[in-house]
This record gives structure tokens, sequence and C-alpha cells, in this order.
DNA sequence: CACACGTGGAG
DNA sequence: TCTCCAAGTGT
């Protein structure tokens, strides 16, 4: 079994079982696929559907993006999660704008350097929009990789030069060839080389799965540590969030207090969301969403 | 390198 | 209920 067929093994099945995902269309710019990248960070595909739907429709070029403000993107975003991502993601459009003429660049170090981006996204906008030939390394093939190819149960926790190694060993030499063999990893893992319940009975790999032939030991419980939710200035920023994204303005100190009882925790959660370049202050007892409209004169802030 | 950073659905 | 986790990035 070589390098070469294990990849042309899962490109074959994703051909076949591909999801129909409207990112991965014929006629999808470079700056819909970004964006489909960015809202992918850590969030489930069902979820980011509806929102990557209704962010191109409104903002279909980066400039569109660029002429708002902050605060639409972060109501735009909804509750995706992470929402320094829209942040980050209307920076992104400002600096296509200001460095690119508004186009999203090909080139992978120019792609590393707009905000949001990381060593993933920029690998992945690379391959996909551009058919270039790089490594596209994330959580699923990482753990593609790991049991099928090293016979581990699962993957490390985080991604090492040597992952991007291992999985450019795996690509065809072929430019477009190697994009598709990285969205057919990702896919293998998403659906079928799951990381709870592996269905190795519909697998295209299954055979020649190092983890399978090594009795398939299972996964040594959770790589992560433990991610609290409940109490941490995590949930309370969401919640300082939600109250800022559903106003139409600044929103009276008073009203965020509710949110939240413990005084100095939500205190430094909303000089967080500050800090983050989520909010601002609004006069002197309020708050905003960045780059949110002022308060209609003569309103008293409810 | 460890940690912070949202949200909601599945098992 | 409660844990796990879903196409990571920035500090």
């Amino acid at each position: 079994m070589t390098e070469q067929s294990f990849a042309d093994r899962v490109s074959r099945w994703y051909e076949q079982n591909a999801r129909d995902l409207p990112w991965r269309g014929p006629d999808v710019s470079p700056w819909a696929i970004l964006v489909s990248e960015v809202m992918l960070q850590q969030t489930p595909v069902v979820r980011v559907l509806p929102v990557w739907e209704a962010w191109l429709a409104r903002w279909p070029v980066p400039a569109a993006l660029a002429a708002e403000s902050p605060a639409d993107a972060i109501r735009m975003w909804g509750r995706l999660g992470y929402p320094r991502r829209a942040v980050r993601l209307h920076e992104c459009a400002v600096a296509l704008v200001d460095r690119h003429g508004g186009e999203v660049p090909d080139r992978l170090d120019q792609l590393l350097a707009l905000p949001g981006v990381g060593t993933y996204t920029a690998r992945a906008v690379a391959a996909f929009a551009f058919g270039q030939r790089h490594p596209v390394v994330d959580t699923n093939v990482r753990r593609v990789v790991a049991r099928a190819v090293a016979g581990e149960p699962d993957a490390g926790p985080t991604t090492r030069p040597a992952d991007l190694v291992a999985t450019e060993e795996l690509l065809p030499v072929e430019p477009a060839a190697a994009a598709l063999a990285s969205a057919a990893f990702m896919e293998l893992g998403a659906v079928v080389c799951t990381a709870r319940s592996p269905r190795c009975a519909v697998c295209p790999v299954e055979p020649v799965c190092a983890w399978r032939a090594s009795g398939q030991e299972a996964p040594t419980g959770p790589t992560r540590r433990p991610q609290r939710y409940a109490g941490t200035d995590r949930q309370v920023r969401g919640l300082l969030l939600a109250v800022l994204r559903e106003a139409t303005g600044p929103v009276p100190r008073p009203r965020l207090d509710q949110v939240w009882a413990d005084d100095v925790q939500r205190s430094r959660a909303l000089a967080g969301l500050v800090t983050d370049g989520l909010v601002e202050p609004a006069g002197e007892a309020a708050y905003r969403l960045v780059g949110d409209a002022p308060a209609p004169a003569g309103q008293p802030l409810t």
C-alpha cells in the first residue's frame, strides 16, 4: 500500500460520498471559501450553513464588509460562537481592501498575514480556492492520519510541523488532485473516522488502516483538558454580548449588570470584550458593539 | 506550550 | 444531567 493509493482510495470515496455543501460548489469565490473556513473553525457545519448564506448575500465581496461596521459583522455572526472571529473577519476584509485590491491573495504567506487566518485556514484557502498543493491539516485530518497511517487511537492535542509533513507525504503530486485529497481526508474524518464512534464498516481505507491492523486499541479518553463553561468568564461574556447584540445601540450599564451577579467577574468580562475589540464605551455609563450607531438624539437610554 | 475564547447538539 | 466535541487562532 503506497501513500499514493491511500489518497486515491479516500479521493474516490469522496467523489461518491461527499456531502453537498454550498462552499464546495464550482463557482464559489475565494472570499466565500475564506468566510466558510473561518466560520467552520471549531463550529459544526449545520450551524454554519444559514449564517454563511446570509453573510455572503449581504457581503458578496470583501469591500462590502469592509465598508460596514464591526457591529454589523458581530450581529450577522449570530450565535456561531467565538465572536472574535467576526471582528477578525471584518479586519480581514479591511486588510484585503488595503493590501490586496479587495481580492483574496493566492500566496500562502500573504494569506497567513491576514487577521484570523492561521496555519489551517491559510492552507485550506490556498488549496480549495486556488487549487494549490499544500497539506491542509485540521483535527479531522490529524485523526485520520494518526489512525490509518500511524496506527494510533487518536492524534495529539495540537497540530505540529510533523503533522504537516506526514500529511504532505500522502498527497498526490498533481495540485488539483492534492486539493481534492485534502478535502477527502477532512470529509472522511468528519463523517466516518469520527472521534467517538468511527464507522469502520463503511470506511474506504479500512483494509489498509494501521489502527485496525493493530487491533484498534480504544482511544484513551479525552486528549484535551476538560473545557468547563458554566461559571466562567466565557459564559459571562456570552451573556453580555447577547444583550448588546440584540440592542440597537448603546446599552446602559445597569442593564448589563443584570446578566451576572458577581461584580468583579462581570466587570472583568466586560473589560475583556472591550480589549478584544467587540465592545466599546458609549458615553458615561453605557456600552455598545464596536462601531455601532450612537444613541438616538434626545432619547434616554433604557 | 498552555490557556482563553462561545455555543448547542448528541450520546 | 453531564461530558464531549465541532474545518483553530492569538497571546
